[in-house]
DNA sequence: GCCAACGTTGGC
DNA sequence: GCCAACGTTGGC
């Protein structure tokens, strides 16, 4: 058992959107940074923990709890002309990138970027380091405790 | 294989 | 909208 950190813009998929999606249940479309989706393609496992964390928005932060619901699976967009995430040099027989299903478990108290960076038991956290752009990162059993335990007492 | 140019992410 | 950081591309 694994835990992840998942980005997303809620102007495109929030936690919210996600829960009212049948299962509950997304394809993590759109991911184009190879070591994205490696840890998708090579590393999740079914059932594994993910935070659901909301980016590009006014308040950053973690918006909600979620599970890898699939094995990996190619990213349709890939091969769509008409999607953003269209990719000229993929192609059906060679697929560039995969992706799994994410399944939103629950929506929390929203905990900010700026109070996880107030956390000192988090501060080895890969989000929270300078520079750090990866939409999935991992996170330790330890950060996903630490986390969690937050969330049960507010 | 180097590296400059360019594009993207994402917090602020 | 700005800009730092970093990934990707492509000429050489």
């Amino acid at each position: 058992m694994n835990y992840w950190l998942m980005k997303s813009e809620p102007d495109d998929a929030s936690i919210d959107d996600v829960l009212a999606l049948p299962k509950q249940t997304i394809a993590w479309y759109g991911v184009r940074n190879y070591q994205a989706r490696n840890f998708m393609r090579d590393a999740m496992q079914v059932g594994d923990g993910v935070l659901f964390y909301h980016s590009g928005c006014a308040v950053p932060g973690i918006a909600g709890l979620a599970e890898v619901a699939s094995t990996p699976y190619p990213d349709d967009t890939q091969f769509d002309h008409k999607s953003k995430y269209f990719d000229p040099k993929a192609n059906r027989e060679e697929p560039r990138w995969m992706l799994v299903d994410v399944r939103a478990l629950k929506k929390t108290r929203l905990i900010s970027l700026a109070e996880l960076r107030e956390q000192e038991p988090l501060a080895d956290m890969r989000i929270l380091q300078r520079g750090n752009r990866l939409s999935i990162t991992p996170v330790s059993a330890a950060e996903w405790r630490h986390i969690t335990n937050k969330l049960m007492k507010a």
